[in-house]
RNA sequence: GGCCCGUUCGUCUAUCGGCUAGGACGCCAGGUUUUCAUCCUGGUAAGAGGGGUUCGAUUCCCCUACGGGCUACCA
């Protein structure tokens, strides 16, 4: 037997924000593909209007294109396909696998209702299908009827009789349900639009998809598209159903709120709905960064490598090795990831996305460069290359009050004046600045401590920051002159 | 309520019947940095509980507990 070609599909639907359990289920279908030589598709599954939200489709797919995520065709709308839902769900209605119904919402919330009161459930099957308002108890002519006078209708499939439905999945192996259990879906809503699962299947069919890559959320409907491929007489593509990214504490499905209330963002970009919100983008995470993590939740590779580049997960993805369980999301491990792919980044990718994200920034691109450098090792986010290195362009405006005692000194004000006599020095030079600075108070009986750390506020206006030498060498000796004749003006 | 899925350090995970249960994040301690951060070294910490099967169960089976998902003319 030769394996067909693997062909998998990303299929979100346009009802808002692209989120980041529809991140990663896009990532494990393209890494799946391109791991097995395989194709990858975007599928838009915008079959119910009134849940759709403009701005969405496009959303998604600029999200996928800044994690680097790209389908080898152009997007599918299954809006547009709606001929195609119609010629097959006649084929079923034809051979008796379908039906048409023309019962109520009303009816059957009441029918529901009805049964929960008594503690029982209410299933839309053979039990008491024959005892509804549809075209399996229906006299023929009374259906044809009801579809003349435009009677508002839906397309129901005909769910066998107590079956034992076998279903199989990739990462949760197999297993096996009674179709009595399952109620008649609808395949086609009053609206003349197919369903989810009518769609899906359909769709995936006749696009070739050999493996459907989806969120566990769809597990319960796994055998309904069993049976659906069965009555076709289609061969059913291989399922793997991914674990769901959690809350951090587990409590539920990742989401929105959570990420408000713990300071972190669920979206890949900014989202501009009815409030505008933020994506990792926008908060400085790097796309390589998020990928990268994203894989580690409900995977490993083989080998105990954790930073990995999307081309290297590309050869390292294996869907065995998905796990069943699901994830807990965690933004301080996001943040350590992103940390080590900033390290891993050139500095002047790093001004690119820099200048990209802040786009208010108006700093000597040279200069900004070179501090970009310096700050780096310190940075876990891309934003904060632009926060640290802030005191590396304008002196402080402000003095935190630990610096205020370190420089209030007795011998502060003594140390600041050699300070700017040694800097306006034209003898002197800025790459030895500190060193001078120090021996020239160190002889005036002042301890190497109180010196530096002296140095350090007059230059950053609080007690932190990279090596003083290297801050003096970025800004010159004008600029350190000036901070210092400012620490002694405003403080002394 | 019904149905389905899951359960290894606080978190993400490794282990495919032989385990002194490994790694990573976090946390703690020490070192480096005359600052802070980075970095380095070390440490802390786990098989939900109960029954089986087996010479031997984290691994296989069952029950319970807990967690999650689904239960729409949403996807």
């Amino acid at each position: 037997m030769t394996n067909k070609k693997v062909c998998v599909r990303f299929a979100p639907s346009p009802t808002g924000p692209l989120h980041i359990g529809g991140v990663r289920t896009a990532l494990f279908n393209y890494l799946y593909a391109k791991k097995s030589g395989g194709k990858f598709l975007v599928r838009i599954e915008d079959t119910d209007k009134k849940r759709e939200v403009s701005g969405a489709e496009n959303y998604i797919i600029e999200s996928l294109k800044w994690c680097g995520i790209e389908a080898d065709q152009e997007p599918r709308r299954q809006s547009e396909r709606k001929d195609i839902y119609n010629e097959h769900v006649l084929l079923l209605l034809k051979e008796g696998k379908a039906y048409y119904a023309f019962d109520t919402e009303e009816e059957l919330l009441k029918l529901r209702e009805n049964k929960e009161s008594k503690g029982e459930v209410f299933i839309y099957n053979w039990r008491n299908r024959n005892s509804l308002n549809n075209s399996l108890c229906l006299d023929e002519k009374e259906v044809q009827k009801k579809i003349e006078n435009k009677e508002k209708y839906v397309v129901r499939f005909r769910c066998p009789r107590e079956s034992e439905v076998k279903t199989s999945d990739i990462v949760r192996g197999d297993s096996s349900i009674d179709s009595s259990l399952l109620d008649d879906k609808i395949l086609v809503k009053a609206d003349g639009m197919p369903t989810y699962h009518f769609a899906n299947v359909v769709d995936d069919y006749l696009m070739g998809i050999t493996h459907v890559i989806r969120g566990e959320e769809w597990l319960p409907s796994l055998a309904l598209h069993t049976l659906l491929y069965e009555a076709f007489g289609w061969k059913s593509p291989k399922y793997a159903h991914l674990p769901l990214i959690l809350n951090p504490n587990g409590k539920g499905k990742l989401s929105k709120r959570s990420g408000e209330k713990n300071g972190f963002p669920v979206f890949p970009i900014r989202w501009k709905g009815e409030k505008e919100v933020l994506g990792f983008k926008e908060i400085g995470i790097m796309p390589e960064a998020l990928v990268n993590y994203i894989s580690t939740l409900g995977w490993a590779p083989d080998e105990t490598k954790e930073i990995l580049s999307l081309s290297e997960l590309k050869g390292l993805f294996s869907l065995e090795k998905v796990v069943s369980s699901s994830a807990n999301f965690d933004f301080e491990k996001l943040k350590w990831y992103n940390h080590q792919h900033i390290q891993k980044t050139q500095n002047d990718e790093l001004l690119r996305i820099l200048q990209n994200t802040k786009k208010d920034c108006n700093y000597n691109v040279v200069k900004l460069k070179v501090a970009i450098g310096l700050v780096k090792e310190r940075a876990s986010t891309v934003n904060e290359l632009w926060e640290l290195s802030e005191y590396l362009f304008a002196g402080p405006n402000s003095y935190d009050e630990k610096s205020l005692k370190k420089i209030l000194k007795p011998g502060g004000k003594q140390i600041l004046e050699t300070i700017i006599s040694l800097a306006d020095s034209e003898s002197e030079q800025a790459d030895l600045f500190v060193e001078r600075v120090k021996k020239s108070c160190v002889d005036k009986g002042f301890s190497a401590g109180q010196i530096m750390m002296t140095l350090r506020v007059v230059l950053v206006g609080a007690l932190h920051g990279i090596d003083l030498q290297e801050i003096v060498s970025f800004i010159g000796l004008k600029d350190a002159s000036s901070r210092a004749k400012e620490a002694l003006s405003k403080l002394f």
